[in-house]
DNA sequence: GTCTATATGTGGATAGAC
DNA sequence: GTCTATCCACATATAGAC
């Protein structure tokens, strides 16, 4: 079963936004992508805010199934956060692509307000998460020197975030590492 | 004595990239703000692409000149770190803008070669300098815990940007604070 | 060095037939 | 739900007069 129209049209978005940015795709390339004339792309998506709002909206539900399978199917604080280094790692493609959020915060003036209001709750939904784990990785002894489980959500997010900005700037995942260094070097 | 065309232009310019982005001013807001016209300014830079090296060329000696500064006027390590945060705090401007290199990391697309070139040699120009701010608060005792100077030199700048990147989505500097208490609560 | 006028391309979006 | 055809706004850039 081929993936209906609008899933393929989200799809194609997804992966042109987090690689060129918001701004970098155009109803012309989606319809280039999909098979589709641009402006029954208008059918499925009204306005180009709404595609970014209904993306959006898919990415926050995605990376919350992944919190809450690393929480399955990892038990220590160490090795969740381990987990979410990588998915951070492995959303950069190469340093050719940055996860969703980061990519949306860079093109801010070009989004509607829903979408500023929902980076701001999937960001709250991320550092709400991270404090669980650094919690439980001060509890079981899994990361080193955790002092204040809340200071350090609160630094996490931004680091892998900038370390997604400046690896993907030069192409370079070795940016990545060599920033993140400072989280799992005490793990 | 008023500033001359080139430099008014320049800051003009560069106040928009870092409140809008590099992709979200043109031409005809520059001329509007200087008060020349819009074919005026290809005299003076000839293609945006021009316009935007020469940007990026003004910051990175900018930035040199801070951190000199910042040598000079600061003897501990931990007062120069403190004096690095507080330049990237302000540049916040509120929430309502970001630092040069941020910005124009956020429009790779849009950018010449020539000016991810100086990005790079932006980043390791300031990182390197960060390290030895690292190495010193680890030999005078402000920053507490210094293990790997270098290893805390890699996470910082992604870490100011980051914070910086937050804290300007949603116009709240106070996300930059509570990013970056994880180094300052260690001054 | 600055101007008017214009070229040329591309963006998002709409109307209305099928 | 998809199409053709078109609109309108705006972008960067150029030609050539003053």
């Amino acid at each position: 079963m081929a993936t209906d129209t609008k899933t393929a049209l989200l799809n194609s978005a997804e992966r042109a936004a987090r690689t060129r940015g918001f701004d970098g795709f155009s109803y012309a390339d989606l319809s280039a992508d999909v098979g589709i004339r641009k402006a029954s792309i208008h059918h499925h998506f009204p306005t180009k805010a709404a595609l970014s709002v209904a993306l959006m909206e898919r990415y926050y539900d995605d990376l919350k199934a992944v919190c809450d399978q690393i929480d399955v199917s990892h038990k220590t604080g160490g090795a969740r956060l381990t987990a979410l280094i990588d998915r951070y790692r492995s959303a950069l493609e190469g340093g050719k692509s940055l996860c969703l959020c980061v990519s949306f915060s860079t093109s801010r003036e070009s989004l509607p307000e829903e979408v500023i209001a929902q980076i701001g709750r999937f960001r709250e939904m991320i550092i709400a998460w991270t404090e669980t784990v650094f919690a439980a990785g001060q509890t079981d002894g899994s990361i080193a020197h955790v002092a204040n489980p809340a200071v350090e959500a609160a630094a996490a997010l931004p680091l892998l975030e900038g370390a997604q900005l400046a690896a993907r700037v030069e192409e370079n995942p070795a940016l990545f590492d060599s920033a993140v260094q400072i989280l799992t070097q005490r793990l």
